[in-house]
DNA sequence: CATAGTTAGTTGTACAGTCCAACTTACTTA
DNA sequence: TAAGTAAGTTGGACTGTACAACTAACTATG
């Protein structure tokens, strides 16, 4: 940051102070918010006004919206405002994912946006009414976004999906209570390839994230061992990947 | 992104693009330059000016700056311009690190900064001659600087650490043509951790990142295969980290 | 000119963790 | 009581690192 190379860079002496009447980029913060729902991964989108002057009349969008300079002390705490207001969702794991800022991105004019990735149990959140769970297809969503969001949601997939090869993410998309075969099948369906059961076991036990509870899930078969995680728990990095396939 | 949502957040009815008129955040772009010099991980700062209504006036910083709505397409052409300026360095590695925004980060308003992160050679600079390099000892710099540019080159040399571990990214700060014990040695400076020197080899050589020149490296005692960085190559991720201290 | 010193590079054994596949266990349902 | 199914375990093959000892190729020195 600095106020250095901007007067020099517009080749002008400028008043003290100057440097700040240039013209500013709008600045806003999206945030994109997956959660698992029938057997799929799920993001949160919503559709966007029709109002006069609003770019992408009724496309759909990430949630999101300009930085309230009035209202946010920082850009996490807007992003968590975001969350709260859509999902009602107060204690998540979030994540920053990157910026975005082009002179083209918006037709209002330059504008950066921050982008957030948040992941939450779909049972823990209540939408408002405007906002809904699309799935992803494939590694894919099929509809067309406003804005850049297909791209920052592009990046948001593959960013966790990485970070499933060699992370404890996926616990942070669990209900309170799981089993492990549960928490194989999320990983799964991130990574979207079946993983090897006994490893699978292995590296999660040996990871110290998770405690069994006093309770077993019973069905149709053998009763599986209830877990949850252990409260505090950052992400827990594994030293390996899984096998990446081919 | 949206306009959506801050219109009902201010609970009053606002004429078509109304919105727009809001107070904006200032947007910078901050970058932290790294290369290995006299043995050691090296960053580029800067000293901040003196002038009147200037912040944290002669103290270390990350050279950075106001986006230019005037001049920059984009965030990271903004950064790459801001790398060529203080480094004549045209093409590194480049990578976003991430963003910081808060009503206090910056005596003169609210303000955001879009930070990246650049490897270069040290022998391919050229510096400005406002701009020094600063050893980096024991994961730390000595000196604080401006801003909350301390949790910024913190967070840097976190994720360089971080990625060094199962990237080939050291490779981006060597001269074009190195030895294998000379990358060695750049892993180790980063990780402050000696490595295995016959785990190193099977590993670089497997990633096929590297291609052995038809010259040797002579010294006081037996010669090194030089190689170079295969053209067009992209960082590479390997499977496993190397293992982790204690 | 031989030998010591130093760094480059290789080899071999131990070990950790995944892969793959077969197995045992515990339950429900017919 | 037997068949079916999912949970969970076990063991051998394989891959790649850890550790350590080894060989190779050069310079410097007496």
């Amino acid at each position: 940051m600095a106020g250095e190379g901007r007067s020099k860079d517009l080749g002008k002496g400028l008043g003290k102070s100057g440097e700040l009447d240039f013209p500013r980029p709008l600045t806003t913060v999206d945030v994109v918010i997956f959660t698992i729902l029938d057997d799929s991964l799920q993001v949160l989108l919503m559709q966007r006004p029709a109002g006069e002057g609003e770019p992408f009349p009724l496309s759909l969008a990430l949630p999101g919206g300009f930085v309230d300079v009035t209202k946010d002390r920082d850009l996490a705490a807007c992003a968590a405002r975001k969350l709260k207001e859509k999902t009602g969702v107060t204690s998540p794991y979030l994540e920053q994912l990157g910026s975005w800022g082009s002179a083209t991105r918006d037709p209002r004019g330059w504008s950066a946006t921050h982008a957030y990735f948040a992941l939450i149990p779909a049972d823990a959140s209540v939408l408002a009414n405007d906002a809904h769970w699309f799935p992803i297809r494939g590694g894919r969503l099929k509809d067309k976004l406003a804005f850049d969001h297909g791209d920052i949601l592009a990046t948001a997939i593959q960013r966790l999906r990485n970070k499933v090869e060699y992370t404890s993410l996926p616990a942070y998309l669990m209900p309170p209570e799981f089993t492990l075969p549960d928490l194989q099948r999320v990983y799964e369906i991130v990574l979207d390839r079946p993983l090897e059961k006994s490893a699978f076991r292995t590296r999660i036990l040996s990871a110290d994230m998770i405690e069994p509870v006093a309770k077993m899930r019973r069905g149709p078969n053998r009763p599986a061992q209830l877990y949850r995680l252990k409260k505090g728990s950052e992400p827990v990095y594994f030293v390996r990947t899984f096998n990446p396939p081919e």
